[in-house]
RNA sequence: GCGGGCGUGGCGGAAUUGGUAGACGCACCGGACUUAAAAUCCGUUGGGAGGCGACUCCCGUGCCGGUUCAAGUCCGGCCGCCCGCACCA
């Protein structure tokens, strides 16, 4: 017999102690390798479940990022219980700015600062029980993985777009014609160069000097820094990828998807796709044609200029003696200028050139303007000025007092219509065509603008002016970065002026070590510095080469995780082709909604480009994707809308908060979990107070996955009570269960298995929740056998893990309960167990009462039970049509709901 | 400007393809147990009116209108909020 000391609490069978019960369950799933995954057997269902792998900072996790690792917990665990082969896999996108910085600073490498943060994210989702099978965990700044991403790109690199196939393929296959052949090895090289999903090309980047490296536009500020250094736009040459060649098929497939319709219409926005045409005027005195584009061809005749990029190519050529300098200097100002300085609101500006164009339509001049609003890099980089029927030609035209030439007609009615006609107004919507000026022949005055635009596009291309095209928004890809934390990018710049990748069997290009992380000052990465590694020799022809010292951008490692996690070891292949296919597509894919147009977007294609080469067998990498609320803290504001610390506040009354330091009142705001507003709440805190299992249960019943919620800690109280009930209800019953169930409880077991099933398969995790707490509201006190009290601690086991081993063993299970199967449930049985229903009596939609019937009682028995029920009510029933009473039955169960008789009276 | 989403009690949120609005929980209030507190348990709670009473009636899902036997749900028009993208010719 154990004595009490005294002092000490009583540590009874029937005390609920978390922390003692979670270490033991944690160490016995490492000890047994319960979340491992073997490789599918054939004939296995499958399924793959996959959380967007973090970054790891140097904060660790707090309470909102497990949001999405629980709900995709929660299903794994669920379906492998459901008979599923899951793989439910974690990793790290560890390469990327933050280290580097901190490596800046301190001198510690990336990679060991790197580490340290992983490994607090791993305890951190081990202690909140999340049961990932950690053999399978990859790192994206580890060579034996980044080896397989510089392999990738090598692929991507030596692969061109065959726009006939509407495939990428090798760049072998490429056909190089004699001529270009006949000139040499580099224009042969220029030639491929051409057509590689892999490219270097100059383009604009906006250019800190003093800070020595390229900023993101979001990262400029009227033209300035955010220390307030001047950032310019300079052309450099970059490595960028060829996305633009997939924009069709990222758009097409689409379709297919099982994604938020936002994600989706995102993506769609961002690519971008019009059709339109591309016509060329002739410069006037010159051989030169320019080349615009137009999606509304149709308003061709109401062209009054010309307007070029200042990064068009042919912007200075035309400018005349008295121009020239004017328009030099306008572009060379608008060099300097940010992407965000040449936004929508920016008054539109342009310097005219001296030249004019030919209308090769109407054979109208027309003056050539450069303005910095025309952007160069969409359609050709020039438009053709239409002030009478667009937004910004009209401002410019006003501005500048271009002509306006209306060719559109509002319609008869229309009370705009003088001013537009006048034009002194611009028209952008739905019309009529004026009579086309010149050829009259083009299309009729009164014909509806489309079909004009079709009549106009058809002319052009059957007198070679132009000719239908598409064009897209989207951008290629800028791939190199001026850093040293990420893939090195296998490539080398050979003396004679080649370029080659690195053989596949040299990889991994490995990191080299380097004294300072410092930016070069130029436009080079640190990697420039380490000279043994950046010079090297052909051992055969002894060529001297430089490798190239940019490095891949943070999205790289991502593009193609999702597969090296079903095969993390193969040292052969980036994947096992035999078990990608086993796996096929990310079944459900759960992350934040701000990577719908990077990384999302960027995987796709990868994805894409190894399905044409023959890497994967899907089309698509992720067949179903969820977004995960964001999850908030809390701050407070003052009256002058300042938003002020947490700690900074105190509540003196219900409600009443006072700002310390000042003393004035202030609102309490939902805020974003941040350092500076010490609002940041870990999951360690939330689990030494309340449990893993508090935590995991409190998260979900919060709300939907997808929504916004608040996190108060506090409130994980409830979930903890909650999980006492559980604990309670069942070691009572383990005392002493009964021989069978009470009839309440067998209905309210089968209602249970059948609703969080259901909840389980929609990831609707918070009524999940509550159907356990139902259930525990139906049985409490009463008769419950060993058998259903299992089927409860199943169903509880994806929700918290923990108790429910705990409870499984000491109901005699054999421990793991995720080695049990998932109880089913006989929805026939339930309704066959069900004598009577209530069946609700309406009036006009109104509820009057309700009757006690069979739950297959017949139309008859119902309208007059109805009825009798009215007319005990002093209602007028008589005369009442029999089929205007509308009967009501369950869809699914086919069981009698409601009776609702016509208004009466 | 364009696109997407959302408006339900004091609060978080439930409510299959239209069918009992407010499941489940929080908070509040009342009660039990206790010397007391904590913990636990029981009960009440959308608003209003009536009845001693188990109850009855009216109103109610942002606003206005429509379709329907029946509308939180469908349709049309507003208002408000959130989130993307924005000179894309």
């Amino acid at each position: 017999m154990s004595r009490i000391e005294p002092g000490k609490r009583a540590m009874t069978e029937q005390s609920y102690d978390f922390t003692a019960l979670e270490t033991k369950w944690r160490d016995f799933w490492d000890k047994h390798g319960v979340n491992k995954t073997p490789h599918p057997a054939p004939g296995d269902k499958t399924f793959y479940v996959l959380d967007m792998f973090p970054y790891p900072s140097g904060a660790g996790l707090h309470v909102g990022h497990p949001v999405g690792y629980l709900a995709t917990d929660i299903v794994a665990r669920y379906k492998k219980m459901a008979g599923y082969t899951v793989l439910h896999p974690m990793g790290w996108d560890s390469f990327g700015l933050p280290a580097e910085r901190y490596a800046e600073r301190t001198g510690v490498h990336p990679a060991v600062s790197t580490e340290k943060n992983i490994e607090t994210y791993k305890r951190q989702m081990r202690l909140l029980g999340l049961g990932y099978d950690w053999s399978r965990e990859i790192a994206t700044s580890k060579p034996d993985y980044y080896k397989w991403t510089q392999f990738i790109f090598t692929r991507l690199y030596n692969a061109f777009y065959d726009a006939e196939a509407g495939r990428a393929r090798p760049i072998d296959a490429l056909d190089i014609p004699d001529d270009v052949k006949a000139a040499g090895k580099l224009a042969v090289q220029e030639y491929q160069d051409e057509r590689r999903l892999v490219y270097y090309e100059t383009a604009p980047v906006n250019w800190c000097p003093e800070l020595g490296t390229i900023l993101a536009n979001e990262e400029v500020f009227d033209g300035k820094s955010e220390q307030g250094y001047e950032v310019v736009r300079v052309p450099l040459r970059q490595v960028k990828m060829r996305i633009t060649a997939y924009a069709e098929r990222l758009i097409a497939d689409l379709d297919g998807l099982d994604w938020p319709e936002g994600i989706k219409e995102s993506q769609r926005n961002w690519i971008g796709k019009s059709e339109g045409v591309t016509l060329s005027f002739p410069v006037a005195g010159t051989d030169h044609r320019i080349e615009t584009f137009t999606t509304r061809v149709d308003t061709l005749g109401g062209v009054t200029f010309l307007a070029l990029a200042p990064e068009h190519p042919l912007a200075a050529e035309f400018a005349d003696a008295d121009h020239r300098a004017e328009v030099e200097a306008y572009i060379e100002a608008a060099a300097r200028k940010s992407d965000l300085d040449r936004t929508v609101d920016a008054e539109k500006t342009g310097v005219f050139t001296g030249a004019e164009a030919e209308n090769p339509v109407t054979g109208k001049r027309v003056k050539i303007f450069v303005a910095d609003y025309v952007l160069p890099d969409y359609g050709t980089g020039a438009v053709m000025g239409v002030p009478a029927h667009d937004v910004r030609d009209f401002a410019f035209a006003t501005k500048y007092r271009l002509d306006i030439v209306p060719v559109i007609d509002p319609g008869a009615d229309h009370p705009d219509r003088a001013a537009v006609l006048a034009g002194e107004q611009c028209w952008t919507e739905d019309g009529v065509m004026l009579a086309p000026p010149g050829d009259s022949s083009l299309y009729q005055a009164g014909v509806r603008w489309r079909d004009a635009r079709e009549a106009v596009a058809d002319h052009l291309e059957a007198k070679g002016l132009g000719h239908r095209v598409t064009s897209y928004n989207l951008r290629d890809w800028i791939f190199a970065r001026q850093r040293y934390w990420g893939e090195p990018i296998p490539i080398v710049h050979w003396e004679d002026g080649t370029r080659t990748t690195l053989p596949e069997d040299q990889l991994p290009l490995t990191l080299p070590h380097i004294d300072s992380y410092k930016p070069t000052g130029h436009a080079e990465s640190p990697l420039a510095r380490a000279e043994d590694w950046l010079e090297v020799t052909d051992p055969q022809t002894g060529m001297k080469g430089r490798r190239e010292t940019s490095t891949m951008p943070q999205w790289a490692g991502s593009c193609w995780y999702y597969l090296r996690f079903k095969d993390p070891r193969n040292d052969n292949a980036l994947v096992d082709p035999e078990i990608e296919n086993a796996w096929g597509s990310v079944d459900l894919y759960v992350g934040g909604a701000e990577h719908a147009t990077l990384h999302l977007l960027y995987a796709r294609f990868w994805h894409k480009v190894l399905f044409d080469l023959g890497f994967v067998s899907t089309k698509e990498p992720f067949q179903k994707l969820v977004n995960q609320g964001l999850l908030t803290s809390h701050a407070f504001k003052n009256e002058r809308g300042i938003t002020l610390p947490v700690d900074e506040v105190e509540e003196r009354a219900e409600g009443e908060f006072i700002h310390t330091p000042t003393g004035e009142t202030v609102e309490k705001i939902g805020a974003k979990m941040s350092k500076s507003l010490h609002n940041v709440v870990t999951p360690d805190d939330v689990v030494a107070r309340f449990g893993a299992d508090a935590f995991r249960v409190h998260m979900m019943f919060m709300g939907p996955v997808e929504a916004m919620r608040e996190w108060e800690t506090d409130r994980t109280a409830s979930a903890l009570k909650f999980l006492r009930r559980v604990w309670r209800f069942v070691t009572g019953v383990l005392d002493s269960p009964a021989g069978e169930d009470a009839k309440t409880v067998r209905l309210a077991r089968t209602k249970l298995v059948l609703a969080i099933t259901e909840d389980l398969d929609n990831l609707r995790l918070n009524t999940g929740v509550a159907e356990l707490m139902k259930f525990l509201n139906a049985a409490e006190g009463e008769a419950i056998s060993k058998e259903t009290l299992e089927v409860f601690i199943r169903v509880l086991a994806p929700f918290a893990p923990f108790m429910a081993e705990e409870l499984w063993e000491r109901a005699g299970g054999q421990p793991s309960v995720f080695y049990a199967d998932w109880p089913e449930a006989d929805a026939a049985e339930l309704e066959a167990a069900i004598d009577t229903v209530e069946v609700v009596i309406q009036e006009g939609g109104k509820r009057r009462g309700a009757v006690e019937l069979a739950p297959d009682a017949d139309d008859e028995t119902l309208r007059a039970a109805a009825l009798a029920l009215l007319d005990g009510q002093g209602k007028p029933v008589t005369g009442v049509p029999l089929e205007r009473v509308i009967v009501v039955r369950d869809k699914k169960t086919g069981r009698v709901k409601l009776v609702n008789v016509p208004k009466l009276g």
